[in-house]
DNA sequence: AATGAATGAGCCTTCATTCAT
DNA sequence: TATGAATGAAGGCTCATTCAT
C-alpha cells in the first residue's frame, strides 16, 4: 500500500523506521504473522536486528503500528470521500475501502493479532478510529429516518456491520483470497442492511 | 464439553485417547493454540509424551479431530432436535446450538485452526457436516416459500448465516467471551433473516 | 539369502524367532542401520514388539547373530565347495562367495556395527569362522610353494586381502550397489595376489 | 590437528566458527558421528547452541567442512611435498600423508559420514581434491613407462590404490587404533604396487 | 508365549532479544 | 545510530525398552 507516499524530506532515522514497517506489511501479506521472523523483516528492509530494536522494543510493536496507521488512513483519506447523497451510499462506500484495505494488507493472523487484547491500540476509543467513521454516517442515516435501528443505536448497528463484514474477510483469509472480496463485500452489505430499513 | 460421556466400557486404549483429546479441548478454551505444548497437554491428562505420539501422529491431529466431532455432534444430536414448524424457528434453534457448541468448543485459535487449509478436514464435503445440516433447513424454507433467495440457493444462504455468525464468534472471542453469546447470536440471526424475506 | 531354508519341523517358538531374524535381515538390505527401528522388524515379522524382546534382550543382538550366521555359511555351506586344483582358484572361489555373501547380506552400517567392539563376536577366535576357512587356503598355498608370503603368515595375508576387499565393499557401499560387485572383487583379488607371486 | 595453526589476526567471528569445527573434529576423534551432539559440540566450543547454528545449518554441515578442509590440505601442503625423484615414491609420499591425516582427522565414522551421498561435497570432481594429486602422481609414471596399468587409467589405479588404503584405515578404526598406521600403510602400498610393475 | 500401551530422556532446531563494538 | 554475534529457553518429536495383561 502507498502509505506515506506523499511525504518528503524525511530524515534518515525517519526512512529507516518506515522501512522496517513496509517491510513487516509487506511480509504480513505474503507470511502468517507467527512465522514471519525478526529476521525476516530485516533482511528485506536491508537493515540489521539491532537496529529493529532501535525502534521498535519488540516485535508486536511494529505490527501494532500497522493498526494506527488505518485508522489514520479512514479518518484522512476514506472519510472525505464519505460524500454520496444517501447513507446507505456512504455505508456501501466505506465498505468498498475496507475492502479495499482489508484484501492490501490483513490476513488471518494479522486480524487476530490486531485484535488481540494485549495490544495496546485494542481498547481505545472506536470513535476515533475507523469504525468512528461508519458510526458516523450510520447515525447521519438513524437522524434523517433513511435507517431504522429498531431500537439499537448507531454504535450498535456499526457492531452489526462490522462485526458481519469481518466474518466474510475471515473467510476470504481462509480461502486464501480465492474470490472477490470486494464484490462480495458489497452483496453481503446490502444484505445486511436489510436489516435496517425503517 | 460432554460429548462422549454416554458411552461406557472404553477399553483402557479408548480411554487414554480420550483423556488427551479432553485435555487438549480444555487447554484449547484456556490458551491461544500456538502457546500449547504438547507437554501441557500430556501433563494434563497425565500420559508421556510418547504416549501422546501414539495416538496422534502430529500435534495438529490432536485438534483436527475436534472437528470431526463437531460434524458428528450436529449430524447425531442437533439435526434430531430441528423438529419445529417453521424453517424459522428451525434456522434459530440450529444456531442456538452453534452458539452453544461453539462457547464451550471453539475459541478465536481452534476456529483459525479448523480452517487452515492444512487441515485434512477442511475440504471435506461440506453437506455431510455441520453445515449440511443447516442447507437443509434453508431448503426446506426455500422449497416451501417460507424464504426467498433473491437468487441464491440455499447452500448460498448457509455461507451468508454462517459467515456473520463466525463473524460474531470470532468478535465474541476478542472480547473474551464478555458477553451472552446466545442471547448475540439469537438477536444477529434474527437480523440476518430479514435478507430472506420473501 | 535363503539361509536355514533346508531345516524343517521348526517349533513355533523357532519359527518366531526366525522371522525376526529375516526381518531383520531384509531390512538391513534396504536400510541403514540406525534408520531400523524395532517397530520396522517386528512389523515386517508380523509380531509385537514385546515378541521380539522375548527373544532377543537389545536391538544390538539380532544383528550380532548375523555374524554367527556368517560364519556358520563359511563353514558349512563354502568350504566344501573350495575344490578347486590350485589355491590362486580357491582364494578367487572363496571371494566370489564372499562378494555374494555381502552383496546380499552386508551394508556399510552393518560392516561397521559388526566390528563394534561391543560386539560379543568380535574378538573370537578368527579361525573358527569365515576368515578360518580363507586362512586354510592361504596356508596350503604357502606350503605347496604356490604363493610366497615374503615374511608373512597366512593369517597375515589372510588380513592383507581381507582389508582390501573390505575396502571395496566399503567403496561398493558408499556408491549404492552401483556396480558389479562380482567383477570388482574379482579383478581386485587378481590385482592383490600379483603381491603372492613367489 | 595443526590445521589453521598458521594464520592470525582471525576475527571473533572467525575465531568462533573455528572452535566449533575443532570442538567437532576432536570429539569425531573419541566418539561415533551419531553420538555426538550439538550439545556436546558447543560444550567444548564453550559457545551457545545458537552460536552453532549461525555458523552452520544443520549438524552435518561442521562434519562435512572437514572434507573441504582435507582437499584444501592435499592441494595446498601435501602436492608441493611430492617431489620425489621416482613416481613410486611420490606415491609412497602421498600415502604416507594420507596416513598422517587419517590417524588423526579420521575416523570410521568419520568416514563413512563423508562418504555419506547426501553429502553435497561427495559427488564433486575427484580431481580437485585429495585423490586428483594422486592421480596426477600415477599419469606421470604411467607416461613415463615406469608404471603399468595393464589396460587402466591413473584415475582407475587410484581408485584401487584408494581402495585398499580406505579398508586399512577402516580396519585400523575397529582396532581402535591399535597399531602403527604409517608403517602398516606402507606396507600395504608396497604390496598393492607390485600390480603396477610392467 | 505373545501383546502393545506406556514411558521419558534426549535429540535437533528456532528465534526473540541483548550488548559490545 | 547501526551492527550482527551470542544467547539459551523452549518446542516438536523419536524410539529402545518395560510390564501388566
Amino acid at each position: 500500500m502507498a502509505l506515506e507516499e506523499g511525504k518528503k524530506h524525511r530524515s534518515k532515522s525517519e526512512r529507516t523506521k518506515l522501512s522496517i514497517f513496509n517491510a513487516a506489511v509487506e511480509l504480513l501479506g505474503e507470511t502468517d504473522f507467527e512465522d514471519i521472523t525478526i529476521r525476516d523483516i530485516v533482511r528485506r528492509a536491508n537493515v540489521s536486528v539491532g537496529t529493529f530494536y532501535n525502534y521498535y522494543a519488540t516485535k508486536m510493536e511494529v505490527f501494532y503500528e500497522t493498526y494506527q496507521v488505518a485508522d489514520q488512513y479512514f479518518n484522512e483519506t476514506v472519510a472525505p470521500l464519505l460524500d454520496q447523497p444517501t447513507a446507505y451510499e456512504r455505508v456501501l462506500c466505506f465498505f468498498e475501502h475496507y475492502a479495499h484495505y482489508s484484501s492490501e494488507l490483513t490476513n488471518m493472523k494479522m486480524t487476530r493479532l490486531l485484535y488481540n487484547p494485549d495490544n495496546p491500540w485494542f481498547n481505545r476509543d472506536p470513535d476515533g478510529g475507523m469504525v468512528g467513521v461508519l458510526i458516523q454516517v450510520l447515525q447521519d442515516g438513524l437522524d434523517s429516518g433513511e435507517f431504522s435501528g429498531h431500537g439499537d443505536s448507531a454504535r450498535e448497528l456499526a457492531d452489526y456491520l462490522m462485526i458481519c463484514v469481518r466474518g466474510l474477510i475471515y473467510n476470504w483469509c481462509t480461502e486464501k483470497g480465492g474470490y472477490d472480496l470486494y464484490a462480495a463485500t458489497q452483496k453481503l452489505v446490502e444484505r445486511l442492511m436489510a436489516a435496517l430499513r425503517p
